[in-house]
Order: C-alpha cells, then structure tokens, then sequence
DNA sequence: AGACAGTATAATCATATGGTTGTAAGGTTG
DNA sequence: CAACCTTACAACCATATGATTATACTGTCT
C-alpha cells in the first residue's frame, strides 16, 4: 500500500472529501472540468447559478483544499482545477456511483 | 470524458464523498483495508476507538453510499469494503494531500 | 481622485451532522 | 425460557455548515 492513510494525513484528506461533498462545489467543478480553460468567478457564478458571495466562499473552499487553483489578474480571479488528479478522482467515484446505479437498476427488474 | 458528472448522479456522488468527509469514518475505513478480510462492529470499535453506537451509525453510512459491504453472521456483522474501489478512490486522495504536504514543505525550505 | 466592475468578507439564520446516553431488537447458548 | 452478546435505533445536545444579504476591498479606466 503506498499510501498508509495514517493519522497525520486524515484531517487533510477529510478536507479533500469534505470540499468535494457538496452538490454546488460539485457543480462548480464540473464547470470548471468542462470549461477548456480557467474561469473567472462571474463565469462560474453564470453556469452553475450559484450567487456570487456564495460562489465565492464555494471557490475559496476548493482552493483551500488544492483541487482548485487561483489566478488573479486585473480585477477577475481565474480559477482552474488542480490537472489531473481532480478529474481522475471524481471519475472514480463516478463508476462507483454509476456501478451502484445499475446494480439499484438491475434489483428492479 | 467517459462520466458527465450529470445533474442525475450530482446527488449521488455527493453523498460519497459526504460520506468520506469524516474523520471517523476514514478511521473505518482504514480499519477495513487494513484487515484481511472482513470486521464485525466490535472489531471496528476496538481498531478505531469510537464508541459502539457511533461506529454503528458510521459504518451504516458507509454501506448506504455503497463504500462498505454489510453481511450478518449469527449475532455479529460483518463490514467489509467494497473492491477495489475504496482502496483506488482513498490511494488517489492520498496521493493529492501527499503532493499537497510536500509541496508546503519545500514552500517553508 | 472618482466611478465602476469583480471579488471577498461579515453577520445572520436555518438546517444538518457528529457524539453521547439509554434502550430496544435480533440471534445464540445454557 | 432466560441470560447474554452484538448490533441498531431514538432522543438529545453542541457544533458546523450552507445560503442570503449587505458591505468592504481591489484593481482598472477616464
């Protein structure tokens, strides 16, 4: 196992999990994952119709954590996730959750 | 990008890495991968420390979102997590808060 | 400097969540 | 059946967190 997940690393990894484990940061992210490059704030804020003050503290969670990373320039901040461990993680987790919903699927039929 | 991370499966994926985003319950699940093979509750306890009705209402958590299998044997029950996801999801979150933590390292040198 | 656009922060509220305690439920053994 | 072991659940409290509103900060342009 190269990772122990030892007690030293799981307050951090539990941010990670934590960021990820809400629906608008997850929202966020998928734009970000679909936009070609970085987006500022006002375009996350138009595609994910989050508000502004809540998209803000949203962002500032996921650059906390380092899956996202933060650009200022002029007076727009660009953010952009942290390639590619991001999207590698949330396509993970993405066939577990699609594995689980063909198996809820399959018991209906 | 073979997952969209759609509308659909937002609320889904949530709840996993919700799910993850505890401190007690990474302490599970890493009593659980570091087993051989399977743990009834009290084996949890005893490896995590946390009480008996907080690691029942963890471990249930952790079998809802579908990360832990659940099987009774007469009075115990068994946990085990689900392969390979679990181990594959928690080596590439460790991998990030590792980069994460040397990068901060160097930063300080 | 003044106005403006983009972003961050503070205050507040409602709700969600983790932990504890006590109790009940399910299965096993005598 | 009764005692016992293991697990689940309900009630409760303290705290954390997401969303909103209003306001302050920062850089740019004229």
């Amino acid at each position: 196992m190269r990772h122990a997940l030892n007690d030293s690393m799981i307050q951090e990894v539990t941010a990670i999990f934590a960021a990820l484990g809400d629906p608008s940061r997850l929202k966020i992210l998928r734009a970000l994952l679909d936009a070609k490059g970085a987006m500022n704030q006002g375009a996350v804020t138009d595609a994910t119709g989050l508000s502004q003050a809540n998209a803000s503290k949203h962002l500032a969670c996921l650059v906390r954590v380092g899956l996202v990373s933060r650009e200022p320039d002029g007076t727009s901040v660009y953010f952009e996730p942290v390639n590619p461990l991001v999207k590698d993680i949330c396509d993970l987790v993405c066939d577990h959750a699609a594995a689980r919903t063909r198996k809820a699927y399959k018991a209906l039929t």
